[in-house]
DNA sequence: AGAGCCATTGTTTTT
DNA sequence: CAATGGCTCT
C-alpha cells in the first residue's frame, strides 16, 4: 500500500485536507463533498504516511452508524482491520473511559447506564419522594432541565438559584443525582460529563490519554455541544493534533443543545487552524444544488460557502401543491411508480417529513397501492417492553442497587409485591439514603412486613440471587437464555394472547441469540483492548502505576453498555426493495436518486414553534438544505392546501421556504382542470396534471395577505382576530373570531378588512 | 391484577 | 385524531 492510493482519488481541496501538517485543522465539508472520505483517507495517511501508530488515534463520530460506515471503510484502503484505533460516538468512547477508570470516577464497577426512558421514571420517582406536583414540573421538563445543563457542563452547585420555581428545579436536579449515585447508574449525558471531569481533575490519567492520542478526528463538528467541545480541547491538550471535519450548514440539532458556534471557536482556541472548504460536490445535479443554495443563502448566520457540481442541469426542481394529504400521498406514489417503471429501484426513493406523525397517511397509501415500504424510526429492539425487561434483570445481577432495574422488574411477572410494600421499600431507602435492594433486605431481616408480601418480596431476592449463581461461568448466551427463562419473563410473555405475547417472545428468543452472538471485540469501544495498553505504544505511552491502563470490562457488561448505548434498528433489515421514509432529521447523512419532501406548508414546516424566534427558522432553513441535498437526480417539493391535524382540518400556506427557490429553478405542477376542491379528494393520480414554469402571481409567490394572529377591524363586524386562513389570490378567504359577532369566514376579496 | 373511563396533549433524536 | 396516563371499579 502506498501513498499514491491513499491520494489519488482524492480532489485537491480533499488532498490538502487528508494530508495537512498543521497542527489543528477545519474541513468545512459541503452537502456530498466526500467528507467521510476525507476522514478516512486521512486515517490512513496518518498510519502509512505519517508512521503514526494505531493506539495514537481517536475517531469520533456522532452515531455508531458512522462509526461503522467509517471502519468498513479503512478496512479495504489499508488492507485488513485496523486493531488499535478508537473510534466511536463520544457517549461510547467516554463510557469505554469510565469501564476502565470506574475507581477515578467515583462510580462502582457495575455501574450501569440508563437511557431516557429509564431518566423520566427516576425522575417522576424523586418527584413524588420530594412530594412535588408533577403538572407544575413535569417530568419530561425536569429532564430537560437535567440533560441541558448537563450538556453544558453545569453541576447543581453551579446553578443560579434566583427564582422559586428554578430553586426547584435545582433541588431535584440534586436529588436526581443522589438517586443515581446511590444506585449506580449513569444517564447518557452524565457519561459525557463524568469523562470530562475525570480528565480534569486527574492529571495521570489525562497526562496520559493526552500522550497517547496525538491524533483526534472529529466527525459532525457542527453538532457537538459543550461538553464534547470541552472533551477534545482537553484530550488535545497544547500539543495534539486535531482535525474536524463539519457543515454549519447542516447545523440541525440546536435544540439539545449542539452549538455550531463550536466552529467558530475551533478558530480561536486552536490558533493557525487550517480551514479547507470542500464545495464540489459529487452528489446532485446541478438545478437542485442550485435551489438548495438559493434556499440556505437566505440564513445570516453562515460561515460562506457555496457548492457547485460538474454535473449536467438535470430535472427541474418540482413543487406539487395538492389538496390534502392524501392528495399528497397519491401523488408521490404515483411519482415513484413511473420511476419503478422506468426501470430504477424502490429503494432508491425516499419521503421525507417534518414530523413522524405524517408518515401515516403515506403508509396507508402504500399499503392500499401495494408497495413495499420501510419506515425508518419509531420504537427500537433494546427499546421494547420485553427486552428492556430482561435487562433489567440482567442489570440487576450485575448492580444489585440499581434501583431502575430493581423497580421495573420487582413485580414482573406478578408475584404479589404491589405498591403498599414498594412504598414501604422506597421510604426506607429515602429514610436511611439506601439503594431499594438495601432496604427491602432490611425489612425482611427486621421482619417489619406483613408475612404475605415478606414471603414475595423474599422470593424476587431469592431468584435474583439464584439466577446469579446459576449463570456463573456460562458463556454469554446462555446467560441471557437462562435469565429470560428463569426470570419467568418468557412463560409470561408467552401467555399474552395473540400475535403480541408471540412476538414478544420472539424478541427475547432474539435478545438470547443477540447475546449468543456478540462478540466483544466487534465493539471495539466497549471493550477495552488492555493488552495493546499493556505493552505500551512503541514511542513510549506510560503505564499507570506499572500495570495495565484502567480494568478490564466483562462480555456481560459490554453487552449490557452494547444494548444501551446502540439501541438498534427500528426494523430488522429486511432486505426487500422498499420504499425509505424518515424525517428530515434521520435522513442526514444519506442520498436517494428520487427524493420528495413533503408536507412544505408553513406552521409544518418550518415548524409553528421553530418560527417564532429568529435562530429556529435558520435551524429550519438548514433542515430544509438538508433534505433537498439528498436528492441526486429529482427532487420534488410538496404542499397540501388542507390538512387534517390533531383531529381538525387545518389551512396552510406554502411554507416560505418554497418562496425562497427562484422561480426559474421550479416547476409547478397543477391539476389540468381546475375543480372545486372537494371534500375528500382522492383521486388517484389519475386526475390530468400539467407541469407549468411557475409564473409570478402563481400562488406560491404570493404572499399571504393577512396573519393569522393578527387583530383585524370589519366595518360591521367589530374587531377581531384572524384564526384562519383558506386559499390564495381572489379566492382567498379567513377566518376571523369576532369579538361581539363570534367566528366567521370572510372572502378577503369583499370583505373590508382593517389591519390594527 | 386488570379492565374500562376520562382528561391531557401533542416537533425533530442519538446516545 | 390518537396515544398516553391516572384513576376507579370489579
Amino acid at each position: 500500500m502506498d501513498v499514491t492510493a491513499i491520494i489519488a482519488p482524492l480532489n485537491d481541496a480533499q488532498r490538502e485536507a487528508v494530508t495537512t501538517e498543521t497542527r489543528s485543522t477545519l474541513v468545512l465539508a459541503g452537502a456530498g463533498s466526500g467528507k467521510t472520505r476525507v476522514l478516512v483517507h486521512r486515517i490512513a495517511w496518518l498510519l502509512r504516511v505519517a508512521h503514526a501508530t494505531p493506539w495514537s488515534i481517536l475517531a469520533v463520530t456522532f452515531t455508531n452508524k458512522a462509526a461503522g460506515e467509517m471502519r468498513a471503510r479503512i478496512e479495504p484502503l489499508l488492507g485488513g482491520p485496523q486493531g488499535g484505533v478508537w473510534s466511536g460516538t463520544f457517549h461510547a468512547i467516554s463510557h469505554r473511559l469510565l469501564r476502565m477508570h470506574w475507581k477515578e470516577a467515583g462510580l462502582p464497577q457495575t455501574f450501569q447506564i440508563m437511557d431516557s426512558d429509564d431518566q423520566l421514571r427516576l425522575i417522576k420517582k424523586v418527584l413524588k419522594a420530594l412530594e412535588l406536583d408533577d403538572s407544575r414540573y413535569p417530568p419530561k421538563q425536569v429532564a430537560w432541565f437535567i440533560n441541558s445543563n448537563k450538556d453544558e457542563g453545569r453541576r447543581p452547585a453551579a446553578l443560579a438559584q434566583s427564582d422559586p420555581s428554578q430553586r426547584q428545579m435545582v433541588r431535584l436536579y440534586e436529588e436526581y443525582e443522589k438517586h443515581c449515585a446511590r444506585s449506580g447508574v449513569v444517564d447518557f449525558a452524565e457519561l459525557l460529563l463524568r469523562a470530562v471531569e475525570t480528565l480534569r481533575d486527574d492529571a495521570r490519567l489525562l497526562e496520559h490519554y493526552q500522550r497517547r492520542f496525538a491524533h483526534l478526528l472529529i466527525d459532525e463538528f457542527q453538532d457537538t455541544n459543550a461538553v464534547q467541545y470541552a472533551f477534545v480541547k482537553l484530550l488535545a491538550g497544547a500539543n495534539g493534533g486535531v482535525f474536524v471535519v463539519g457543515d454549519d450548514d447542516q447545523s440541525i440539532y440546536g435544540w439539545r443543545g449542539a452549538r455550531v458556534e463550536n466552529i467558530l471557536r475551533f478558530q480561536q482556541d486552536f490558533p493557525g487552524t487550517k480551514v479547507v472548504r470542500l464545495e464540489q460536490n459529487y452528489r446532485s445535479t446541478n438545478g437542485i444544488l442550485k435551489a438548495a443554495n438559493a434556499v440556505i443563502s437566505n440564513n445570516t448566520e453562515r460561515l460562506g460557502k457555496n457548492l457547485w457540481t460538474d454535473r449536467g442541469e438535470g430535472e427541474t426542481v418540482k413543487v406539487y401543491g395538492a389538496y390534502n394529504e392524501h392528495d399528497e400521498a397519491q401523488f408521490t406514489i404515483e411519482r415513484i411508480r413511473r420511476f419503478v417503471d422506468a426501470g430504477h429501484a424502490r429503494a432508491e426513493c425516499a419521503i421525507l417529513y417534518r414530523s413522524n406523525a405524517q408518515s401515516r397517511v403515506f403508509e396507508e397509501a402504500l399499503l392500499s397501492a401495494r408497495m413495499p415500504y420501510r419506515v425508518y424510526g419509531g420504537l427500537r429492539f433494546y427499546e421494547r417492553q420485553e427486552i428492556k425487561d430482561a435487562l433489567a434483570y440482567l442489570k440487576l445481577i450485575e448492580n444489585r442497587n440499581d434501583d431502575a432495574s430493581f423497580d421495573r422488574v420487582v413485580n414482573t411477572p406478578t408475584r404479589g409485591i404491589g405498591a403498599k410494600t414498594l412504598d414501604e421499600i422506597r421510604d426506607e431507602a429515602k429514610r436511611e439514603g439506601w439503594s431499594l435492594w438495601q432496604s427491602a433486605r432490611s425489612l425482611l431481616a427486621r421482619k417489619s412486613l406483613p408475612a404475605r408480601a415478606a414471603s414475595a418480596l423474599e422470593g424476587f431476592l431469592r431468584l435474583v440471587q439464584e439466577l446469579d449463581d446459576s449463570i456463573e461461568g456460562l458463556p454469554l448466551g446462555e446467560q441471557v437464555d437462562a435469565v429470560v427463562q428463569g426470570s419467568g419473563l418468557l412463560e409470561m410473555y408467552a401467555k399474552e394472547k395473540g400475535d403480541k405475547g408471540e412476538a414478544r417472545t420472539e424478541n427475547l428468543g432474539e435478545l438470547v441469540s443477540a447475546a449468543r452472538g456478540f462478540d466483544p471485540d466487534d465493539a471495539p469501544t466497549i471493550v477495552a483492548d488492555n493488552s495493546i495498553e499493556a505493552q505500551g505504544s512503541p514511542d513510549g505511552a506510560v503505564l499507570l502505576d506499572g500495570r495495565a491502563v484502567g480494568d478490564p470490562i466483562t462480555p456481560m457488561a459490554a453487552f449490557l453498555a452494547h444494548a444501551a448505548l446502540e439501541a438498534g434498528e427500528g426494523q430488522a433489515a429486511e432486505w426487500e426493495d422498499c420504499v425509505q421514509l424518515m424525517t428530515l432529521h434521520s435522513v442526514k447523512g444519506l442520498e436517494f436518486p428520487l427524493v420528495f419532501m413533503t408536507g412544505l406548508e408553513d406552521g409544518l414546516f418550518p415548524h409553528q414553534r421553530s418560527v417564532e424566534d429568529g435562530r429556529g427558522l435558520e435551524e429550519e432553513r438548514r433542515l430544509c438544505y438538508v433534505g433537498m441535498t439528498r436528492a441526486m437526480q429529482q427532487l420534488y417539493m410538496t404542499y397540501a392546501e388542507q390538512r387534517r391535524l390533531y383531529g381538525s382540518d387545518t389551512f396552510g400556506m406554502p411554507s416560505r421556504f418554497l418562496r425562497e427557490v427562484p422561480t426559474d429553478l421550479i416547476e409547478e405542477i397543477r391539476p389540468r382542470v381546475q375543480v372545486a376542491r372537494p371534500m375528500y379528494a382522492s383521486h388517484g393520480g389519475a386526475l390530468p396534471e400539467t407541469a407549468t414554469r411557475v409564473a409570478p402571481g402563481s400562488s406560491l409567490y404570493e404572499p399571504p395577505a393577512i396573519k393569522l394572529g393578527a387583530r383585524v377591524r370589519h366595518p360591521v363586524f367589530g374587531e377581531g382576530v384572524v384564526l384562519n386562513s383558506e386559499g390564495q389570490g381572489a379566492q382567498a378567504r379567513v377566518q376571523v373570531n369576532f369579538e361581539r359577532a363570534g367566528a366567521k369566514w370572510l372572502v378577503m376579496q369583499f370583505a373590508k378588512l382593517e389591519t390594527i
